[in-house]
RNA sequence: GCCCGGGUGGCGGAACGGUAGACGCGAGGGGCUUAAACCCCCUUGGGCCGAUUCGGCCCGUGUGGGUUCGAUUCCCACCCCGGGCACCA
């Protein structure tokens, strides 16, 4: 009986939905385990990245259930967004109905897979059922003041039609469609994730089974900046600006001030003066000119103003400039200049004539320009002779007396925009009354259904604002007339919490039962691709605090361990639609089958490297599949005097090393040695093996292989004559006498090379390996009329001789 | 520029500071076969030496140093590749 993959994945695929082996409920008594990859997008096809994401996550699933785990592992769909919307503009398909139909074929491929999940848990964001908690989850953050409403300056894509978070903005470059953003003045939502800034930052030391990058990315991204702000009084006027610097030590050598052209102050400063004509046109220009063009341009530009700044410390009068290279976006959105100590205010300096003091000694052997290192404080006055840290001490302290300035922290990250001017999301809950004002859809009339519509291309603003029964409603505060927010939520909103409703999915009195959170949560284990570094896994960290802050949840952080894995590369390029370089999975179903690819990426590299493809590599872990399938099916005669102990403690030493290898995450060398025990097996079944022996090692085979290669490992333990399902078969132990070995290989080298080997007994005696080694014969010709100096002993594995 | 990774055979990759190259792919040779596929066996880092089927030596983990009895592994400097961040004051 060949080894036909395909009726066995799809007899077991069936086998494992109608024994509900993986729906789960919370139990106290077993040990929890919630298991979790990134809801995918249901984008209608399984992909190869899917098919690793789901392959190390299934194989996590089911060893854990084996080893006595209560294993959440859900699976649901994060399918709002733009893309369904987009490809619905294209086929004239609505979304809801794509989006469905595409979620069908999905879990119909991820099944294929044999990728197990508790589905009586599945969730779908575009689901009213769903959506009524992000609305829900939005007016508790309105209460409590972290969502609100403002005009802003604001990302917009022009492909899309519809804002963007800082987030989504790459390069510029919107992070969905690639479109170069602009910016536009716009009054949108935001939530108040600054408020939470310090806790994000702080808590990213207890993320300590994160990868160093992604909490680096985050720091990165939420850029602490310590420093001092203070006030600079404009020459012969009533105004004045606050400077934001992390350099307040440099102060006394300040030779310019720069306001960023869209500084609230520039229109009053330059009204009437002699340079209005040239810093309108400045300004008009920068306005005009696009984040990517500023980005591009890195020489410097500026003009004049007609004012002076004074310094508070020394009383002299710099001239005030606007510069694009000032970003109305960070700090205070004005600067001191510091020529000397900053390069990019040198290069300003330099341009225009403006003259450079150094207030930090550089080292002789500097020649650089601007000189940013430590070193002792110069031209400063009072702070003459100070180091770094102390000058930076004094002058705050300075400051502050005087009541200029203070010690403050700046910092890069920025509420998070969470409005949208599309369709395919869950509408703001909140309506608009010429008498009240905002107010918020109270919770018992949730959900604000997004209503059913065929005109959703987008066009500046939302296609909600059209449908006009939609639009015009009652004012829930006085009964009055109103119009309900057109806008829809970005999908991060969405995917922020649902692994909190996956403890609780059904719950239709509230967003989740905290009982079931506080048993479920931490996700233990969170499995995705590393883009999400910033994005989402930032969005969902705020939430979860917000959440704590409620009291619904006990946890601070939701995901204890992050695993990221790599992309799937082909020719040096990522594997993707739009390169054309895809290798479809379901093709590989067909002629490979599930548990072979499953296989192949498990042992294709680091699951955290990127790995290249080739195809040629899944031949060979099915030719293993069928070598296993073929010594345990057609293996039928056996002789119960050969000797197989060797081989049965090898297959022990592989529940060792395997047991050890995926709690470690290191899936790829838990693989070879299935392969080496098999070919073993393969030889000992050649030339003669016991029954019990072949029983033995069978079966620990079976179980090792059934988190990896669950079809064929199934089909071969009921083949065997077992009536138990194998996922529910506690998974294996090795004997630690039986992995001891009689005797090793002792290397002997003489300074540190390798000369000879020797067997020996395992427990040989330091002193009879010594003896042993320097009396080998092959020995003896290297040590042979020089005088051993030392003689380094580690029983049983190496001799290392040192002569003179 | 700053911050993370990473440089090992033809390829993917293995190696608690202790036998470098496990396992797999590819390649070469052989067996089975009328033939091919499948399958099975052998070889496979480079160079050299001796020899009746076996053995031996030298070199070799990006480069140059260092620590150590011993370094792919630890330290320092440099080069290259990938990724992230960036007029962030």
């Amino acid at each position: 009986m060949a080894y036909d993959h395909k009726a066995i994945e799809e007899k077991w695929q069936a086998r494992w939905e109608s024994e509900r082996i993986f729906e789960v409920a919370a139990d106290e008594a077993i040990p929890k385990f919630y298991n979790l990859c990134m809801y995918p997008y249901p984008s209608g096809a399984l992909h190869q990245g899917h098919v690793r994401n789901y392959t190390f996550g299934d194989l996590l699933t089911r060893y854990k259930t084996m080893a006595g785990f209560n294993v959440l592992s859900p699976l649901g769909w994060d399918s709002f967004g733009l893309p369904a919307e987009n490809a619905a503009i294209e086929t004239g398909v609505h979304p809801k109905e794509n989006t469905e139909a595409q979620i069908a074929t999905m879990t119909r491929q991820v099944k294929q897979l044999g990728a197990m999940y508790d589905w009586t848990r599945e969730l779908a964001s575009h689901s009213e059922e769903y959506y009524r908690w992000d609305q829900w989850l939005f007016l508790q953050l309105f209460e409590q003041g972290l969502a609100y409403k403002r005009e802003a300056l604001v990302n917009w894509c022009p492909r899309d039609q519809t804002v963007l978070a800082n987030e989504q903005v790459v390069d510029g470059h919107c992070e969905r469609c690639g479109a170069e953003v602009e910016r536009r003045n716009l009054a949108q939502w935001f939530f108040k994730i600054t408020d939470y800034t310090e806790r994000l930052l702080e808590d990213i030391d207890t993320l300590d089974e994160w990868p160093e990058r992604v909490r680096t990315m985050q720091r990165n991204w939420i850029g602490r900046s310590q420093g001092a702000s203070f006030a600079l009084q404009v020459a012969d006027t009533d105004h004045s600006f606050e400077v934001f610097t992390t350099r307040p030590d440099t102060i006394f050598g300040m030779t310019f001030a720069v306001l960023s052209p869209e500084h609230h102050l520039v229109e009053e400063l330059i009204a009437g003066t002699e340079q209005e004509a040239e810093a309108r046109a400045y300004i008009r220009k920068a306005g005009s000119s696009s984040d990517v063009e500023r980005m591009a341009n890195t020489d410097k530009t500026g003009v004049f103003i007609g004012h002076h700044a004074v310094n508070p410390v020394d009383s002299r009068s710099v001239p005030i400039y606007i510069a694009d290279y000032v970003l109305m976006g960070y700090g205070t959105g004005a600067i001191m200049a510091v020529p000397g100590q900053d390069q990019r205010d040198w290069e300003f300096a330099t341009k225009y004539g403006i003259e450079i003091i150094r207030t930090v000694q550089p080292p002789d052997d500097f020649d650089g320009d601007a000189y940013t290192g430590d070193g002792v404080t110069i031209n400063s006055g009072f702070l003459d002779g100070l180091e770094r840290e102390g000058a930076i001490a004094a002058i705050i302290e300075w400051l502050e007396a005087k009541n200029i300035g203070e010690g403050t922290v700046q910092y890069r990250l920025r509420d998070w925009l969470i409005s949208r001017q599309r369709y395919w999301g869950s509408p703001i809950p909140v309506v608009n009354c010429d008498g009240c004002g905002m107010v918020p859809v109270p919770e018992d009339q949730l959900p604000v259904v997004l209503p059913h519509i065929l005109d959703y291309a987008p066009k500046g603003r939302s296609p909600l604002a059209a449908v006009d029964e939609w639009v015009n409603t009652t004012c829930p505060a006085c009964g009055g007339e109103a119009r309900r927010e057109t806008d829809t939520m970005d999908t991060f909103v969405d995917s922020s919490w649902y692994f909190f409703r996956f403890t609780d999915p059904r719950n239709a009195e509230q967003i989740f039962d905290p009982r079931a959170a506080s048993y479920w949560m931490p996700v233990d284990q969170y499995i995705g691709g590393v883009e999400h570094a910033v994005l989402h896994l930032l969005y969902a960290r705020f939430i979860t605090k917000v959440l704590f802050d409620m009291g619904l949840s006990t946890v601070k952080e939701p995901f204890a361990r992050l695993f990221t894995q790599g992309m799937i590369t082909l020719d040096g390029a990522k594997m993707s639609k739009s390169k054309g370089n895809v290798v479809d999975p379901l093709d590989l179903f067909e002629s490979h089958g599930a548990d072979a690819l499953r296989l192949y990426h498990l042992f294709m590299g680091p699951p955290t490297d990127d790995a290249a493809w080739d195809t040629n590599g899944v031949d060979g872990t099915l030719r293993f599949l069928d070598r296993l399938w073929r010594v345990v099916t057609e293996t039928d005669r056996f002789d119960e005097s050969a000797d197989a102990s060797e081989l049965v403690a090898d297959a022990h030493r592989a529940v060792k090393k395997v047991t050890e290898d995926i709690d470690n995450f290191h899936f790829n060398t838990a693989v070879p040695p299935l392969m080496t025990v098999t070919n073993d097996l393969v030889d000992q079944a050649r030339s003669g093996i016991s029954r019990e022996a072949f029983v033995e090692v069978t079966e620990i085979l079976m179980k090792l292989l059934s988190p990896m290669a669950p079809h064929i490992a199934h089909e071969l333990w009921e083949l065997s004559g077992h009536e138990t399902i194998l996922a529910r078969e506690p998974w294996p132990v090795w004997d630690p006498e039986m992995i001891e070995r009689a005797s090793v290989t002792m290397v002997v080298q003489v300074d540190g090379k390798l000369r000879d080997r020797i067997e020996v007994e395992a427990d040989i005696a330091a002193a009879d390996a010594e003896r042993l080694a320097l009396s080998a014969e092959k020995i003896q010709t290297w040590i042979e009329g020089k005088e051993i100096r030392k003689v380094i002993v580690r029983e049983p594995n190496l001799v290392n001789i040192v002569v003179g």
